[in-house]
DNA sequence: ATGCTATGATTTACGACGCG
DNA sequence: CCGCGTCGTAAATCATAGCA
């Protein structure tokens, strides 16, 4: 998969690591209020049911694909979060 | 208590910009690689235990150097020169 | 001090791939 | 085939370090 691309001309940095999707919607920062329901949510379960789902979307006014998107990503954050918090602190 | 306290402050101690050899460091992998600026896993770790900072900062640093080289390729023209201009030297001895 | 920009970290949004 | 899971990332944004 890698292997698409390798020999590229090091003197032409017209670079071709460029993803750069033009249908990608851009990011928009969640509200606080939004954040926080987020969050205390995330505390109830890490894991949304699909009726949970479409609650907390409706109630945030976020669509349910935004909802499964921050669950992912918040899952993603505990876990580098652990990772961090691991093999550190004691003496 | 007041290890602990102090422990649990350091945690969140302000962050400090890399030292000018890690920076060094980490400049001089991306700009030998500008065709696929994108370390493995294991490469990272290597970055990260030569530059005394986590394997999440190195990747930090990479998407943020990759994103604003690219954003900005002429900004970095110059130092894009530098670095090659050391890696042939390097290569050279 | 003050303002400003460079820099490290965090937050949205996906693509790629996996599993059931 | 679907749908949701993780992993790695792009891009925007946040926070503030550090310097003129």
């Amino acid at each position: 998969k890698e292997e698409k691309q390798q020999q590229l001309d090091q003197s032409n940095p017209s670079v071709n690591w460029i993803h750069a999707r033009s249908t990608r919607k851009k990011r928009c920062p969640y509200t606080k209020y939004q954040t926080l329901e987020l969050e205390k949510e995330f505390l109830f379960n890490m894991y949304l049911t699909r009726d949970r789902r479409f609650e907390v979307a409706r109630i945030l006014t976020l669509t349910e694909r935004q909802v499964k998107i921050w669950f992912q990503n918040r899952r993603m954050k505990m876990k580098k979060m652990n990772r961090e918090r691991n093999g550190k602190d004691l003496l | 208590v007041m290890i602990l306290r102090s422990r649990f402050l350091d945690a969140r101690r302000k962050r400090r910009n890399f030292s000018k050899q890690a920076t060094e460091i980490l400049n001089e992998y991306f700009y030998s690689h500008l065709s696929n600026p994108y370390p493995s896993e294991e490469a990272k770790e290597e970055l990260a235990k030569k530059c005394s900072i986590t394997v999440s900062q190195v990747s930090n640093w990479f998407g943020n150097k990759r994103i604003r080289y690219k954003k900005n390729i002429g900004k970095f023209q110059e130092e894009a020169n530098l670095y090659a201009a050391k890696t042939a030297v390097n290569a050279a001895h």
